[in-house]
Formats: structure tokens, C-alpha cells, sequence
DNA sequence: TTGAAAGCGCTAACAT
DNA sequence: ATGTTAGCGCTTTCAA
């Protein structure tokens, strides 16, 4: 194992003082050109590279970001690190990745991640108290929280408009001239379900209408099947002929079941409506009518509100973004005649 | 901002020095009742965690794993990124993640890593110049090829059993009787598209076949899709009745072409196969036969080899797994009579 | 078992 | 512009 490289021996080479080294390699600070290069050539040929915990240290700022997922609903989820990721790492930022499981303590892995003194932290998809982020706040870190809201001032979280992107949802069901509209609920404990529950809902009151029939799919593979079996394996009349489904996960499982296992056609038989806009969605398998979260702006949000925390507390303020949540028509629900977007 | 608690405070808040404070934070050190006692309940009041950088600084053990990743061939990442972390993370280790843009530079962002002294580096997917890994490696970070081998000895790589999984691919397809049989090739800078397409080919050649039809998707969903038209789009007696193609995200596609733009029914009129058993292909829309890669052995023995490399160096050989892939048989092609697993 | 002291590799005054 | 110096928070000898 050779040596690792330090500042100290690439002076000596190049014949300068350690901080000579130091500054040649910090933006921004004064060096004359004779030492840069003298410094370049000798760091070049020992192969050194600052050592970025040690400048943590004494800086204050590690350069890494705490990501923390626990997998309830991650069905965008890749698409999602690949533009934070890259985002952050065109800042100079890393992601430093914490798994929470679903059943775990969230608190717990709260405070894993401050020990290693991440600049900030990401919570995806992550239902947790609200006390444990605000005291991470308290303590210099900001959070945000990415898909997930909390009714608490000072916590900056970004979302979809869910309750108007499901309403919209509601409102092309209703306008279809459906007679039974069915809900497909997933895990209540997110924001994301409630929410979407609440506009589908909206939608439907505006109409003077109720939902007929609910089920729970909890964002789970498994348990939405039976939920869909529960709400569609009856008598025809006593079978939604649209359903709104709380994520594109459920949706496409609830096609399936639909069409494989119950041999309905849709949208003829049963129109089915989901959200997020997830890849399958697209695919001609499913061709699923959907909202769509715009993941990369809602990850610019996201990231622009980090950096700003971190890099200028001062003005920083928490920020609340629902971004809009549009329909995409697709072919699993009956469209209303003469709609337009 | 509330300033950070260091061991120095929870030193003189318990009345003892700052080292009896770090031996009762370092597992297997040695103090006394009274002082661990004394030192965890003024711990706790300050809501002190050790700085894992400091630590990291003197022990030159970060326990962080590097995870460089490029979305050439991501299908089944979310599982490998959610095993990988899990599994890590039980062991006192986390993964710090970098992105590397397929068009970039792998080496660049090597370099960046090491400036984070990771304690170990993964690279998934990802092919690069294997002198940078050694690189590494001789620098004393040891590296894991996850899902990509490289013909270097001292170089430790994890794949699935790409030559013989895809030969069982061909295999059935023969046995199937299919009279032509096309391969649509991946991205060939892969060694998974290279060793797939060997494995398939080996075993037509055992049967005195050779492939009747060749296309390139390059694990990309539009060149993909124009593959399949051009393979597919022409005279039914030109046309393949049979094709293997390299990985299952392809393969959806290929279906999706085939039954919707083609009116083609599979597998009456084209049998597929893929590889992955990624979880679309389970789908009963698409209920593709397909080679498995058994992630959850492959992350085992990537986590396994590295942590070996990196907590008992003295006894760590560079290890090569080739994890056995079975196939499996599922709707999208023909069965061949009395076929057995 | 415990405390004092050295030092991991670096940045940031401060002095020149 | 450059060198000197003092730490950042911790682990680890070394003495006691």
C-alpha cells in the first residue's frame, strides 16, 4: 500500500511551504504563477489530491449531502439520485446515501448522519417527526424534504401539487361520464397519499359526487392486487367503472389484475387514471393515463434550496414548493367528448 | 446556529478528560463503569455524536464506500442500491455515490474519489481503463467490478454467469425449434453485451446454427426500438421467429414493437427472451422469459470481497464470481415439448 | 483505568 | 505573494 500523498510532501518537492500548496489548490486565493506551476508539476507527479476530510475539518463544510430513502414508494426513485447526484456534484456536492427502513427509526438514522457532519440532508420519501429535522436545523444542517410535506413552518420540503394534480384527475373521471368511481389508497402515513386522496376527493364534491368504492394498496405490490380484487371481482354493477389509483406503481398492477386476471377491458370496461408518470406509464403495454410529477424541476427546487441554506443561511427562508402537477391523457381512461387540455 | 458538541465539551461536563470520552465511544476500549456511566449521561444531555471525520483523519478509516455509477444498463439498479446500502450500512460503512456520465470520464471521477478517502470503491456498470482501478488499488483502496468483468488479474469483479446464463437462452430457443433467430446486441463496451452475445452464439454453434439476424439497441430505449423494426419489420419469411436480446429493459421494448407497431402476436409469431429478470419482466403484460441475475448473492459477494480487502488486506485475493443465472421460463416463448428445467 | 500530549492533513489568520 | 503558526475533533501512545 504506497503512501497516501500529503500537502507537506508535495511543498517539499516543489521547493514551497505547505500553505503555498494549500492556496495553489483553493479557488480563489493568491499564488504567483511560478508557484502554481512549480506546485502543479510536483502535485502531477506524486499524484496528490487534497484530502477532503481534512479540509472538512477545519472548514467546517464536508461537501457531502445525507440522503436519506426509505422505499415505500420509490418507483422514480432512480430517476431521481441520478439528477440530484448530478446536480450536486456540478456543486461540488456528494451524496452520502442513508437507508431507512420502512419499519426503522428515521430518528435514529438522523443522528448516524450528523456525525459525519454532512452540509445538508435530503429526505425522500420519508415520513418522520418533524422535531428531529427542526433540531438538525437547530444544529447548522437544513433539511429538505423531497415528495413529503409537513405542516411546520421552518421546515422547507418540495412536492407535486398533489391536491391539484389529483383533482384534475377527479374532474377528467367525472367529465368521462363515469357512474361509480373507485379509489386506490396507498401508505396513509404519506403526505403524497393524503393529499391525493383530498383532491380526488375535492373533484368529486365540486361534481355533487362520492367516491363508491376504497381501497388500500399501501404503495405495495401485493396488497394492491387484493385491494384491486376486493374493488373489482363483484358483480358488474357493483364494480367502480373508473378508478383513480394513489400512484403508477399500484396503477399498472391494477391494469393487470383488470385484464389478466378478471378479463375486463380497458378503458372500455374500467377506466384507470394513476400518478407520477413513472416510465412504464409511456410503455404501450400500459399506455396509462396519469399526473405527472416533474421530477427534474422538482429536484432543481430541491437542490437550489439546499445550496442557498448552506451557502447563504442569512437570506435563507424555507421554502414551500408544490410544483404543478399536470394530466397526461394517455389511452386507460375513457376521454370526455371534445376535452381538451 | 447552535455550535457543535465535541468531546471536549462532554469531557467537562462528565469530569474526566477528553480521552475517557473517546474510549467510551470506541468499542473495545477500556474504562470504567462509573466513567462510562458518567460520560454517556453527559453525552446524552449535550446530544453528542462523534465526528466521524476526525475519526477518520486519525484512524485513515472514513468508513465510506465509493459507488460510481453511469446509466448505461440501470434496469435493475434500485434493488442493487438498496441491497448494496443496506448491507454496508449493517457493517458501520455508507456509500458515498458518483456519477459518471457515460460520455465522461471514469478516470476524473476516480481521482475525485480518492480525495474523499473512501475506504473502498465500487464500481456498477461501469467500464473504464482498469489501469485507473489498479491505480487505486495500489494506493491502497481496493476496487469491485460490480456487473462488469475485466480481463485483469488482481482486479476483483462480480457478475452473473453471462456466457452460460445466455447459452441457456440459446439453448431453449433451439430446442424450441425456432427455424431463425436473431440477437439484439447491447452496448458493446459492455462485457456483459459481449459475454451474453459469446454465450449465445456458442450455443447455436453447438447445434450447427449460426444467428440469422443481428441488430444493436445499445441498452438505449430509441436505438432499441429501431432495432426491432428494422429486424422485424419486413416479410414474415425474412423475419427472425425467435430472438434473444441482451437485457429484459430491451426486451420490453422489443415486445412492445413487435405487439403494438407490428401487430405481431408473441410468442406465435416471435419468441423472446431476455436477460435480468428485472421486475417488469414478472409483469403479466409483458410475462417474459428471461435469464436471472441473482442481485442478492452478487451484492453479498461485493460486499463480502470488499470488506475483506479492506478490514484483512494481508489475506485478501482478488476474487472473480461469475454467480450461476438461471432461466427463466415464463410466457414469451415457445416452450419446447417436454422441456424440463 | 486514566490524563497529558502528539499529530492526522488541511485552512486561515497573521506577519513578513 | 509567501511562510509561520495555530488549531479543526479525534485516536493513540506514553506515563502515572
Amino acid at each position: 500500500m504506497a503512501a497516501r500523498v500529503t500537502a507537506q510532501m508535495v511543498a517539499e518537492r516543489a521547493g514551497v511551504s505547505q500553505s503555498a500548496v494549500s492556496r495553489v489548490f483553493t479557488p480563489g486565493a493568491s499564488a504567483s504563477s511560478r508557484t502554481v506551476e512549480k506546485v502543479r508539476k510536483a502535485a502531477e507527479e506524486l499524484g496528490y489530491r487534497p484530502n477532503v476530510l481534512a479540509r472538512a475539518m477545519v472548514s467546517g463544510r464536508s461537501r457531502m449531502i445525507g440522503l436519506v430513502v426509505a422505499y415505500l414508494d420509490n418507483h422514480f426513485f432512480p430517476d431521481v439520485l441520478e439528477r440530484l447526484s448530478n446536480a450536486l456534484q456540478e456543486q461540488g456536492y456528494h451524496v452520502l446515501v442513508f437507508m431507512a427502513s420502512p419499519t426503522g427509526n428515521v430518528d435514529n438514522v438522523l443522528e448516524e448522519i450528523m456525525g459525519y457532519q454532512v452540509d445538508g440532508i435530503i429526505m425522500a420519501s420519508v415520513a418522520m417527526s418533524s422535531d428531529i429535522a427542526l433540531r438538525c436545523q437547530a444544529r447548522g444542517v437544513p433539511v429538505v424534504l423531497f415528495n413529503r410535506s409537513q405542516d411546520i413552518d421552518g421546515l422547507t420540503w418540495v412536492t407535486s401539487d398533489n391536491v391539484n394534480g389529483a383533482r384534475q384527475a377527479g374532474e377528467f373521471l367525472v367529465a368521462g361520464g363515469h357512474e361509480r368511481l373507485g379509489y386506490i389508497a396507498g401508505w396513509d402515513g404519506a403526505s403524497t397519499q393524503r393529499d391525493r386522496e383530498a383532491g380526488f376527493r375535492n373533484a368529486l364534491a365540486d361534481a355533487g359526487r362520492r367516491i363508491f368504492a376504497r381501497e388500500v394498496g399501501d404503495f405495495h405490490s401485493e396488497r394492491t392486487q387484493d385491494a384491486a380484487l376486493r374493488m373489482f371481482d363483484v358483480p358488474a354493477d357493483k364494480r367502480p367503472d373508473g378508478v383513480f389509483v394513489a400512484n403508477d406503481h399500484m396503477a399498472t398492477i391494477v391494469m393487470d389484475v383488470l385484464r389478466f386476471d378478471l378479463g375486463l377491458r380497458v378503458p372500455e370496461d374500467v377506466s384507470v387514471v394513476g400518478y407520477d408518470d413513472a416510465p412504464p406509464a409511456a410503455w404501450p403495454a400500459y399506455n396509462l393515463t396519469t399526473v405527472r410529477q416533474r421530477v427534474n424541476l422538482m429536484v432543481e427546487e430541491t437542490v437550489g434550496a439546499l445550496l442557498e441554506a448552506i451557502e447563504t443561511p442569512k437570506d435563507a427562508k424555507p421554502r414551500h414548493v408544490a410544483m404543478d402537477a399536470p394530466l397526461i391523457v394517455r389511452g386507460s381512461a375513457r376521454v370526455p367528448e371534445g376535452w381538451t387540455t
